[in-house]
DNA sequence: ACCTATTCATAATG
DNA sequence: TCATTATGAATAGGT
């Protein structure tokens, strides 16, 4: 089709073959949209010319992806098909793992208790008291250590000011200010304990409904979760 | 190029349809051939027949994944690869929720507490104390309403037994088993609580390293985790 | 599946 | 790069 048949070999003159590519690409690309219109089908078409320059056809009621992904699908079980699919197991064991983290919280704030026997909440029971008793320990431990580095602050601050008031008023400040002297303030962190306690709500817990945004595409799965956190890891949900 | 012109449009007749779909299909993939030949071009064509049948031509100077991975360079950044990263960021987020919600269950398990200040101690301590409560509350209604079951249940066989021993010997009957008889065993419950406390391990939590298979390609976080488990939610991390 | 009249793509040329 | 046109390849419709 032309002035005269042509054999189907690599076009020497290079000129010529740009020509030639130019028109049969355009060619090609018309039969192919006339095909996925005459016959509904679809078709992906990417050509790569000698120069790398590349161009596509793609049916309108498609895309490439799309297209490569049912290649995928239908050549042969994998490619990185797999990869994907692993990721994607991965991801809903995630999702599981989080729900059951989620539920061993909320057990440990008392909700949720209705499935456990009466020796898994002995045990629990059990094992959070002792738990309790650790962050009692430390709590003590904090407020203790916290009192003692204030009561030498103002010890270091008395001293201090004592040896100026030696310094410049050697006599007036025989009789000052007895109170800031050295005193065993031992009991003080109780008191601050008790001030403390109920003080803030670092550790409110809130419930919510797990609006579940995030689906596996393959395996749905009904039923709610309801989220924990604490102020400083705000939503650990997924939005 | 026929016996008459057509119309470039969906053809109605499915047989027809199927006979040009055929034959238009393999004057395609001829063309694409001579192209790849006449220009020294790359080609690749997907396509999708009406009835889901698929057919590809590729040049044989390369492969389909090679094609559309210069056709993903090419064409931006993405594509699919979009798809791709948006999961990978999922995931990535998943494992931090999942690490944040073990460190808070450390946390309610005494442990890791030294990042926390004493308010947040306080707030801790005094929130667990009030599940304390619940649990110990729900353990004891569980044990209670076990008591009480047993209680009715044995009730019951005796009032059987005591039954069919008025029928059948009906003077013998009169001074057996007085123990069996009405009686308040309200207390009961307390002493099977005492019994079965520290009675089995079903709360116990182990502490492991989290040797993170789960790799995330791009962002790399060091550090380990610790993860808890119970028993009936066995190894919640990722092999 | 084959045939063939007809249409269309395109090689060569300007 | 663009337009023209002679040529032959592709194919619509019929068998």
């Amino acid at each position: 089709m032309g002035r005269g048949k042509i054999e189907i070999k690599l076009i020497e003159n290079q000129t010529n073959r740009q020509v030639t590519y130019s028109k049969r690409r355009n060619g090609i690309f018309k039969k192919a949209q006339e095909l996925t219109v005459l016959c509904d089908a679809k078709v992906s078409l990417i050509m790569l010319s000698n120069t790398n320059k590349m161009h596509e056809y793609i049916s309108p009621t498609t895309t490439t992806k799309s297209m490569y992904d049912d290649y995928q699908k239908t050549m042969g079980i994998d490619l990185w098909r797999t990869h994907e699919e692993s990721m994607k197991d991965t991801l809903w064991k995630l999702k599981e793992i989080n729900n059951k983290l989620r539920r061993e919280i909320r057990q440990r704030l008392g909700h949720d208790l209705n499935g456990l026997s009466f020796d898994e909440l002995a045990s629990l029971n059990d094992e959070m008291q002792s738990s309790l008793d650790a962050i009692r320990q430390r709590k003590y431990h904090v407020i203790k250590t916290q009192t003692e580095t204030t009561k030498k602050k103002v010890k270091n601050l008395e001293q201090r000011r004592g040896n100026m008031l030696h310094g410049y008023f050697d006599q007036e400040a025989a009789g000052e200010d007895p109170q800031y002297g050295y005193e065993d303030n031992e009991g003080d962190y109780e008191s601050a304990l008790a001030l403390s306690n109920g003080a803030n709500n670092l550790y409110t817990f809130h419930l919510h409904h797990n609006s579940d945004h995030l689906h596996h595409p393959n395996l749905h799965h009904g039923g709610s979760s309801l989220g924990s956190s604490i102020t400083h890891l705000h939503d650990l949900r997924l939005a």
